[in-house]
DNA sequence: TATCAGGCCCTAG
DNA sequence: CTAGGGCCTGAT
């Protein structure tokens, strides 16, 4: 067990920010967290987290992994105070941090999650995770399922996919875990590029387009300047920002305002 | 019953 | 280069 005091942590608002699927609530309020082949347990009371892991575990993945190094005080400072969509925002998911999630993980999850709801994103990790991935167990002896690797969805049919619950999304995840296996585009390769550099890499990747590939570079590479725009962020911009999201304002971090706005509009205050 | 969800691909003009 | 149809499935 390693407990931390952390100021902006807010472990239900990251489960609901729709960064990571992986993540189930479970009895007592306490957070399953499932991510590439670790797994935790995450409990929080206001700012004291405690993380069900060793300090070493802690200190060699989850601390980065929840971006924890980092003062999110800072981005929250930044914020116009004259913005008052953007400073209601922010207050309200002010819990938030943007994780350093794996790159194949995210590649995958991102291209099932286009068109698509949470619950039934969630439906499909889960089931590809148990299907192709490594069934692990923790020191207590809880089990869970590593993420699949490239090689295991690579071999995989359009068919098998499908039976996933994956519709016609199945030839996207297909055809890209070939593409990696192959060397067409190299995870390693992706991981030393500029924002710019990934995005246009990423786009190469079958059923990868602007949106899909703006979130990779945000939720895996950590590349703040990405401002992911789907029909919930269009919508806001449409309805706050007439003239525009002041993108030069927030150059190199409109990726953790984006988080905020998207929280905003999927969970306003009732 | 129709529509559309955290898009993208492909084809036609 | 832009517009529009097609696509799995489930929720409303």
């Amino acid at each position: 067990m390693t407990v931390r005091e952390i100021e902006n942590f807010s472990i239900s608002q990251i489960d609901r920010s729709g960064q990571c699927f992986r993540m189930k609530k479970l009895a007592g309020g306490s957070y399953a967290v499932t991510a590439a082949d670790r797994y935790v347990q995450v409990f929080q009371e206001g700012e004291k987290v405690s993380f069900s892991c060793t300090e070493q575990e802690y200190d060699e993945f989850w601390r980065q992994y929840f971006d924890l190094d980092r003062d999110y005080g800072v981005y929250l400072a930044q914020i116009d105070p004259q913005d008052e969509y953007l400073s209601r925002a922010a207050r309200r998911g002010s819990g938030i941090r943007i994780l350093r999630q794996d790159l194949w993980e995210m590649i995958v999850t991102f291209l099932i999650s286009q068109q698509n709801t949470i619950t039934r994103i969630r439906r499909c990790v889960q089931n590809i995770c148990e299907k192709y991935g490594e069934k692990c167990f923790t020191a207590e002896g809880i089990s869970y399922y590593a993420f699949p690797k490239p090689q295991a969805l690579a071999d995989a049919s359009e068919e098998e996919l499908r039976a996933c619950n994956l519709g016609y999304r199945s030839k996207y995840v297909l055809r890209t875990a070939q593409s990696i296996v192959s060397g067409e585009v190299s995870l390693d390769a992706v991981r030393a590029m500029t924002y710019e550099e990934a995005r246009a890499e990423l786009l190469k990747l079958y059923g990868i387009g602007e949106k899909v590939s703006a979130c990779i570079c945000l939720f895996a590479l950590h590349s703040l300047e990405a401002f992911p725009v789907d029909t919930h962020i269009r919508q806001a911009l449409e309805n706050h920002y007439p003239n525009g999201f002041p993108h030069e304002r927030y150059s190199g971090v409109q990726g953790v305002m984006q988080q905020y706005i998207f929280y905003q509009e999927l969970f306003p205050e009732v």
